[in-house]
DNA sequence: TGACAATGTATGTTATAACATGTATGATCA
DNA sequence: TGATCATACATGTTATAACATACATTGTCA
């Protein structure tokens, strides 16, 4: 039975108009499926940011990536990222290096340690994965990637 | 044309599955909702969050919350909710006041500044629901909300 | 070449949000 | 009644994320 979203603030008055809950609704699935996916990754250490960016980092190989990019593929500002790749740079997950040909680069790689993490970690996320999309038809899967893909390009 | 989430993390490997996509299309477009409603919230010096807890007391009325329930309204926790109230206390946009009945409650009321700031936001985040939904037929919309509520009922 | 703009990163400040812990108040039960 | 537990809030710490700003490096053009 799905959950009516007007119920779960506890709102009194019904929405005025059905774009307004969609609105909402959009907001409040994504704090739920953020919350669940720390959950999984709290065991191994590291937030669903950190995890994306480790991601990232395994796709780009031995080349890496700086900073910059790392921030287009996060939806994330570059001034973050620095601070960011600090935190995962103490805890050994990458290894950074400013580039010789552009010393304005810092280049990010992933490290052995990050590696590792990354193979733990994914099959937990995939559960999540699973399990929000369970009771979904495939084409009500495409159908809402689809529409979200509308709503973002209307921005 | 619709954006292709592919091309906008700029990934090279296409998804392996249809699910992985659509945790990531709501987490992103999520993220871009929410830009979007804080940009036009900031020349009225709130966010989008300090925005949801004004309506939130405007629906209570004279009676007003106590810290608990704005908490479950919101999605936060109320730890959370005493440092927010804490700045839009400092604002003047809401008031407080320990209840002489449970001295453990302290219940926030909107002020008459919170009251007109919402009256002079709401026009404007309006606005942004229109422009988002303004391709989506009444049909998608819906189906996009009962959609997403089963993945939270799934969660 | 030298001034200037553009680029990439780092740092400072603030808000949101999660967790743990502490404290005051109220409720329960032996 | 008095000890104990639950509730509601406050405070401390840390991470994410936005913005502004500063700084070093590179590119461009007169």
């Amino acid at each position: 039975m799905a959950s009516n979203l007007q119920d779960e603030i506890q709102q009194t008055k019904p929405f005025p108009r059905k774009t307004a809950e969609a609105m909402l609704s959009i907001l409040r699935t994504a704090t739920v499926l953020e919350h669940a996916q720390n959950e999984v990754l709290r065991p191994h250490g590291i937030t669903h940011t950190q995890y994306n960016v480790l991601r990232i980092l395994q796709g780009a190989g031995k080349d890496g990536l700086c900073g910059r990019d790392i921030a287009a593929r996060l939806i994330s500002k570059v001034p973050d990222v620095s601070r960011l790749l600090d935190r995962m740079d103490e805890m050994k997950l990458v290894s950074r290096e400013r580039d010789v040909a552009d010393r304005r680069h810092v280049t990010a790689r992933i490290s052995a340690k990050g590696r590792r993490l990354l193979l733990q970690a994914t099959p937990d996320l995939e559960t999540v994965e699973r399990v929000c999309c369970k009771e979904l038809r495939p084409s009500a899967v495409a159908s809402l990637v689809k529409t979200l893909a509308v709503i973002r390009d209307s921005t």
